[in-house]
DNA sequence: TTGTAAGCGTTATCAC
DNA sequence: GTGATAACGCTTACAA
């Protein structure tokens, strides 16, 4: 900046403001302060920036998985939000475990981020103390509940598989089984779906809990398990859609009509499912939405507005297609 | 770090010791600190500490996609690596145009990374420029060539479409055809393939270039205009095993088998590839190895270890299944 | 509209 | 082994 400023004949701080607060600088000194800038090749320095300022435009937004389109998908909305407004963002892998989050929270801390953006509700005490003597905004998505951290932005997901299982029986299925991925709100979701489906038809309803993340060659392997435990004719609830594709190409592989013989129902109506044979019946979260509102929720609070958002329910909706 | 040291009765310069090298401190006064540390629940600077040393700790990687696995799988390997020795990871997205990734660079720039990962070997003129005066370690994967703006490890492109070709006509195939989303890699293995099988067989082959990302609906609609088109026989080439599965499942829809009447090859080898009917034929490529050495590569350059390190051929392997 | 001075919270370089 | 002192490259009063 020193030596934008020698070149364009006038002080460093002159240069700062051309660059942060053009209107505060006449025109012509703007102007030669620009020329100045393209000559030079001078790139700010954001970090001496922060330190200054103590403002570090930056956001740490911790997920469980980067590979997940689930998360991913939602994050570039997010991110795309966020980046309008100048914000860069740090994005960390928890791994869907809370001692990871933690660590990862603890050095993200360190780097003094404006606000952070959190996946589900359930942290670690630890955690938890961090967050609040940071004293930044925090977003948790995915979820909602009484008592967020700061501000929380979801779905009721015991709704929702409460609702599915009222689905699947309005359908006129009276067997059913479900299948879930290793996550907490997955499971969620199959327990609630379970307990309305058995209160409803008085009937069991089997379930697999994987230890890995979905994939259609886990529902393969699921419906697999669930023929051979006698499961052969009724409905599947499936944490993912993938597994529900992989239930499907494995009764094809079997020779079990879809849904006649299995019927299948999804989560998270992922860009395949409607093109899927036969096209997928799932739950359908607007994900774009939910990345969208968490942006302006933490872009909001670090203007300042204290405003009273602490809960934003962005629902959930069944789309029936011809699999259930 | 002041405070700090005033509970530990020493100097904010030894806390400052104690956290970056505990082994120039006494065991008595290490220990002293971190109680200190422990009682006040203090948090380190990063962004002080990275003004002061000229070192952020912050590695920037650029991708065209968050939300595209082939990407989002590699980035996963390269983060780990790279967060073992202490890196963040500032990750954006480009969205496959140039000057979206210029106006990243710039942007990024700011932050004084330690090092940049960029997607590919075609930048704008500008980018390079940045890139060179920024005077950071560059890695540039998916790709390689001759020229690299520092250091690139991926594979060739060319010679995974030459070689497609060559292995379709020896699976015995005298029609093809090709599918290639609107990613400029992707583009080049498919003329290759195009031009080694026109080269081999004297027949044309049919191309259909798609205007956006690769999914199963888009492979499903590529395999409806080529049938319109004529082509119900031979072996299709696709740049992506999503459009390998749209294909497959568009044959089921319209009863052509797979591989009798259309043959598909993918590109990917993901995870789904081996658990579809039938399973997809595709070309392999490591993504963990490719990220983990990506992550090396920076790391070493990174330590200062100008290595003559230049260029790092990964590979591809062609993965013979049941699809063509 | 522009400039001066005092930080921001660390690390680097010395000296002790 | 420890401490004083000077940066690091900006922003934020405040003064002119």
């Amino acid at each position: 900046m020193e030596t934008v400023g020698r070149l364009a004949g006038v002080s460093q701080v002159t240069v700062s403001r051309a660059l942060n607060n053009p209107k505060k600088v006449s025109p012509q000194t703007l102007k030669r302060i620009q020329d100045a800038i393209a000559v030079t090749g001078y790139v700010p320095n954001l970090v001496a920036g922060a330190l200054a300022s103590r403002r570090s435009h930056l956001v740490a937004a911790l997920v469980p998985s980067i590979t997940n389109i689930v998360y991913s998908g939602l994050m570039k909305h997010f991110i795309d939000v966020i980046r309008a407004s100048g914000y860069h963002v740090l994005m960390s892998e928890t791994g869907f475990s809370q001692e990871e989050e933690q660590a990862i929270v603890a050095a993200l801390l360190s780097r003094r981020p404006d606000g952070l953006l959190l996946t589900g509700i359930h942290h670690s005490a630890g955690t938890r103390r961090m967050l609040l003597s940071a004293g930044i905004p925090v977003v948790e998505i995915w979820d909602i509940t009484d008592t967020p951290v700061d501000i929380c932005i979801g779905f009721s997901h015991i709704k929702a598989g409460h609702d599915v299982a009222d689905f699947a029986r309005m359908r006129g299925y009276h067997r059913a089984a479900a299948v879930a991925a290793n996550d907490e709100r997955a499971l969620r979701r199959k327990d609630a779906f379970c307990a309305r489906f058995s209160e409803l038809t008085k009937t069991d309803v089997p379930e697999i809990c994987l230890d890995s993340a979905a994939s259609i060659s886990r529902g393969r392997e699921a419906l697999a398990r669930l023929v051979a435990q006698g499961f052969d004719k009724g409905v599947i609830f499936c944490s993912s859609d993938l597994l529900a594709h992989g239930i499907i190409i494995e009764a094809q592989s079997r020779h079990l009509n879809v849904p006649q013989d299995i019927a299948v129902i999804g989560f998270g109506d992922q860009d395949f499912s409607a093109h899927t044979l036969p096209p997928i019946t799932t739950v359908h979260v607007d994900r774009e939405i939910l990345g969208a509102r968490a942006a302006d929720a933490l872009l909001s609070r670090m203007n300042g507005n204290d405003a009273n958002i602490r809960c934003i329910d962005v629902g959930f909706e069944i789309i029936a297609r011809d699999s259930a």
